[in-house]
RNA sequence: GCCCCCAUCGUCUAGUGGCCCAGGACGGGGCCCUCUCAAGGCCCAAACAGCGGUUCGAGUCCGCUUGGGGGCACCA
């Protein structure tokens, strides 16, 4: 599907960590505009100086890179359509608030906020709609001019048509019709001299050229008031698409405070840094959520970002609500981790050991990562399967050594008849070692199981490992003899 | 309370009136491979929410019911 180059935004507010729905809603942005050799904009929305968090923004940027969802016009690095930080835009708004006032389609409003609380709590008791009553509306313009001239607090609203109806359209759901009855006289302005999103966003995206805006299914309540704000100013409306919302894995409602928190400690989260510290790569992360409201195709499941970008298709956007599935994000993880170079692996999984202060040589690393590769679903699942690669001294459960079937003793046999074998072996690689292995296996009418798997906790010193005579041939014959050793040492005290 | 949106296997989805006794993927079960754990291969169970229409024909169109979700700020 190739049509004219979109010009799309991804326009988050700094206000807390960036999540999920915010990398689904930045990846779609992203694959139109790559598709359709467009532009992919990165718009801060910071007018609300109550919630701003600082550091938001930067963790959206790093989150943005670490994506590899990359912008070509944003805050930090320009555009022709900037400033891209609506705090640096004020005069802009205010300019255009005028704009709709002086065309009768908006006006003052000097209700504090104590009366409007009232008016919400009798209108509830009432259990009637909760809505602006109207009270500034139909002001004399005179009177509200000199009010204002005399420095009297107030906000501007949107003067919503009181007759008929409104009909929007949504690309993925059609038209979505209210009537303006219903419809509030949103704040445009705030007291404090910074527009509300309804503004900023919509006077913003016109002048930024906006061509499709992707946002959150939970815009969709104010859909209208936003139609009629275009409108307003007699600009043409963008395609709007209305992404559906993630729910929680029950698929009951939004992921509360506490669930997000208590995700982290089954090794999941709904936040991207997060994510990615538990050991999730872009390339997984992006496939898992790119298919969480798109159908990609009738087989396609692993995708790159490089196909997404070709598959892509608003049509098969999908409009219900998508229950978030972790177990997936494992697959799609791990499915990634499998397709990535070895090199590129062991760069990426290298940090893990040296945040356990593990001494990492990287030729050692290499020769390691194809053997770990396929057993890793994330990153770090590299460390209870390589960590003891990289430790001096292995700390064994005694009852592990002990072949099954078999008792202390009989182990302690075992085992010295292996190291008979390994010692008189020219070395212990996989070519080398495995069929005097299982001849020996053979000689004692063992198991492989048996045999090898107390070798295997005697070099590695756990019942998991790689592939042993991968793993030996990595290790070397002398540090695997010392081990043994070691491991005989210990069946031998536990026998007496 | 009011408004809006949504509705295919447990989950994510394919399906745009006949190609569907509904396809794929994750998860689950079984088998194979196998030195552990994985990965991989093969197989199985599993869904059109209900009821009315429209039509020669409906998962697909319309209505209602039910269920679910979102919203009703000088937040975005």
């Amino acid at each position: 599907m190739i049509d004219k180059p979109a010009r799309v935004r991804f326009a988050p507010s700094p206000t807390g960590h960036m999540h999920l729905g915010s990398a689904r809603t930045a990846l779609y942005n992203y694959l139109l505009a790559r598709q359709t050799g467009g532009q992919f904009i990165l718009r801060i929305e910071d007018t609300d100086q109550k919630r701003y968090v600082p550091g938001a923004e930067k963790e959206l940027i790093d989150g943005l890179h670490w994506l590899g969802l990359d912008y070509d016009e944003g805050p930090d690095v320009g555009g022709s359509f900037g400033p891209y930080r609506q705090t640096e835009r004020r005069e802009t708004y205010r300019e255009h608030v005028q704009k709709l006032v002086d065309l009768g389609k908006a006006y003052p409003c000097f209700c504090t906020p104590e009366r409007l609380e009232k008016v919400r709590q009798e209108q509830q008791q009432q259990k009637i709609r909760t809505h602006y009553d109207g009270f500034c509306r139909n002001l004399d313009p005179q009177e509200a001019a000199a009010r204002i001239a005399s420095g009297e607090k107030h906000v501007i609203r949107f003067k919503m048509p009181s007759e008929g109806t409104t009909t929007a359209l949504d690309y993925i759901r059609g038209p979505i019709t209210v009537e303006n009855k219903l419809l509030d006289d949103s704040v445009l302005m705030k007291s404090d001299g910074w527009p509300t999103y309804h503004l900023a966003a919509m006077v913003d995206d016109h002048l930024m050229e906006i061509t499709h805006v992707f946002r959150s299914s939970e815009w969709l309540g104010t859909f209208p008031l936003h139609a009629n704000i275009v409108r307003a100013f007699g600009w043409e409306e963008p395609i709007w698409i209305h992404l559906s919302i993630f729910l929680k894995p029950s698929g009951k409602g939004k992921m509360s405070k506490r669930e997000k928190a208590e995700a982290i400690k089954d090794g999941y989260s709904i936040f991207v840094k997060d994510l990615q510290d538990l050991g999730f790569i872009p390339e997984g992360l992006n496939n898992w959520a790119a298919l969480m409201g798109w159908g990609a195709g009738e087989t396609e499941d692993i995708l790159t970002l490089p196909e997404m970008i070709e598959k892509f298709d608003l049509h098969h956007l999908n409009p219900s609500p998508a229950a978030i599935n972790f177990t997936k994000l494992d697959y799609f993880n791990g499915a990634h981790i499998r397709m990535l170079a070895l090199d590129d692996l062991a760069a990426r999984i290298k940090p893990y050991f040296l945040r356990e202060n593990y001494k990492v040589d990287d030729a050692t690393l290499l020769k390691i990562v194809p053997l770990i590769r396929e057993r890793l679903v994330t990153l770090d699942d590299c460390l209870p399967f390589a960590a003891w690669f990289f430790k001096e001294t292995l700390t064994i459960n005694p009852a592990d050594l002990v072949a099954k079937n078999l008792d202390s003793a009989q182990s302690a046999q075992v085992a010295r008849k292996i190291y008979a074998v390994l010692e008189n072996l020219p070395n212990v690689s996989h070519a080398v070692a495995e069929a005097p292995m299982r001849a020996l296996t053979e000689n004692l009418g063992l198991s492989l199981g048996q045999v090898l798997g107390l070798l295997r906790v005697a070099v590695t010193g756990q019942m998991v490992s790689p592939p042993l005579f991968e793993s030996m041939e990595i290790v070397g014959k002398s540090l695997v003899l010392e081990r043994l050793r070691n491991a005989i040492d210990i069946l031998e005290k536990m026998s007496v």
